[in-house]
DNA sequence: AAATGAAAATGTAAATATGACACTTACATT
DNA sequence: AATGTAAGTGTCATATTTACATTTTCATTT
């Protein structure tokens, strides 16, 4: 049963394809997300995901990356493809189908890279302001694959500067899971990964008595991060 | 920082939308997956996935349903997103993104349900075809998924006839992670879930003694869908 | 009718991981 | 020198995991 081939090609209606980037970030305390103000004439001043389209000869990673680049000046960000949006009204302009890709930053860490050309700003995920479009369904999205991949896999790291307190990667989970994790146990968990290499200084200010530094035994990390972690006292995960 | 708004709407570069579906079923002993042979003129009689293009008034996941239904004759299977690909080569004919999907299915329960005008046939995972442009690609991102969700969340029963016996599902497993697990431990960790019911038949025919068949709880499962399992001893499984 | 063979079913003990829980330590501030 | 605040640490009871071998059932063969 043949059919006509380039004819098919020829006869289907063509869309307008979207890059919108979700980064998380960490300031040691929340969880917190990038966004840009759009000066978007039909939707004032609403806040948006890092959002471009994807030109003729880009990969979608690479569009991403470029978006992600020019509205915030930050490069080499660690992207990951959440998915494709594509219902056909959410975009009331005209048919977009929109490939989101997520990242996670750390705060400091970025703050003096970061172009404030475009007012982007950090929100805590549990404030956020109203998004463009379909942006707060990308953003639940991406939050619950964020869970499920930290609640396995040693990410949590990314969200950190590379030298961090225990408490710190505590705050994170806890952050992330919203959940309270007993810090006894979290220590003995997440040392026993021998993931962590502690350092000899403490991080002061803070608190009185300080914290120590632990960094990330990158090596490990490596072979390691497929191997599959339980942080989480029973989590309770969806997708 | 205001852009003329609608005119960056008519600068972009339009491209095709594509839906290809992987579908997963198991036959008590092999993981398959189901492909069509395309009558296309330029890739001679390659084996493709389930694939179509998106319709103006379409969601994505509406397109790929239909799109299933027409190359197979299945409906309501159940789809899940795989995400984009994009790479701009991957369609030599015309810049096209496509959005995979995939799906588990029983071979037998569907077996005279499916439409054979398009060659559609089963193919072991092990021992694929030659496939159409990136479906290749696709198929391992797939098969990754599948591990990564299978090993967390009861979905073997999807792939499995309602009733199926204890040996069935623990192939089924072996199938997926391509590892041996001991029967005794393997049954244990099942039956501890209470999702399932053991029945007062055997499934006879296939070994002498025959086994016991069992079905699925439904209220069980839909309830605890998102209950962490953990079937798979020293899981390995990468994303 | 008895013997055979092939897969199904089942239990236990040792090792490991988990979860609950509270006191001591360090040090900056007063 | 005293105080306050967060950091750091240990134990025990329970649950989970792993490793491992024998018996049962019944269709087929003799």
């Amino acid at each position: 049963m043949k059919i006509n081939f380039l004819e098919q090609y020829r006869l289907q209606t063509k869309c307008l394809i979207a890059l919108d980037s979700i980064i998380f970030g960490f300031d040691g305390t929340d969880l917190k997300l990038l966004l840009v103000k759009r000066g978007i004439e039909t939707e004032h001043d609403t806040w948006s995901l890092m959002g471009g389209w994807l030109g003729s000869n880009e990969t979608l990673e690479g569009a991403a990356q470029r978006i992600v680049h020019e509205l915030t000046g930050l490069d080499d960000v660690y992207l990951e493809q959440l998915g494709a949006f594509g219902d056909p009204l959410r975009d009331p302009v005209e048919r977009t189908v929109s490939v989101a890709y997520f990242a996670l930053i750390n705060v400091p860490n970025y703050e003096d890279k970061i172009n404030h050309a475009f007012d982007a700003a950090w929100f805590p995920v549990r404030d956020l302001p109203e998004l463009l479009f379909d942006h707060l369904d990308m953003v639940e999205s991406a939050k619950e694959r964020l869970k499920y991949k930290a609640a396995f896999h040693p990410i949590g790291f990314e969200l950190l500067p590379e030298k961090f307190t225990l408490p710190q990667l505590q705050n994170l989970y806890e952050a992330i899971f919203g959940i309270k994790i007993d810090k006894r146990n979290f220590s003995r968990k997440i040392l026993s990964t021998n993931l962590l290499i502690k350092l000899k200084e403490k991080q002061k200010g803070f608190s009185k008595k300080g914290a120590f530094l632990y960094q990330l035994d990158a090596e490990r990390y490596k072979k390691d991060f497929n191997a599959f972690l339980n942080f989480i006292p029973n989590p309770d995960i969806m997708e």
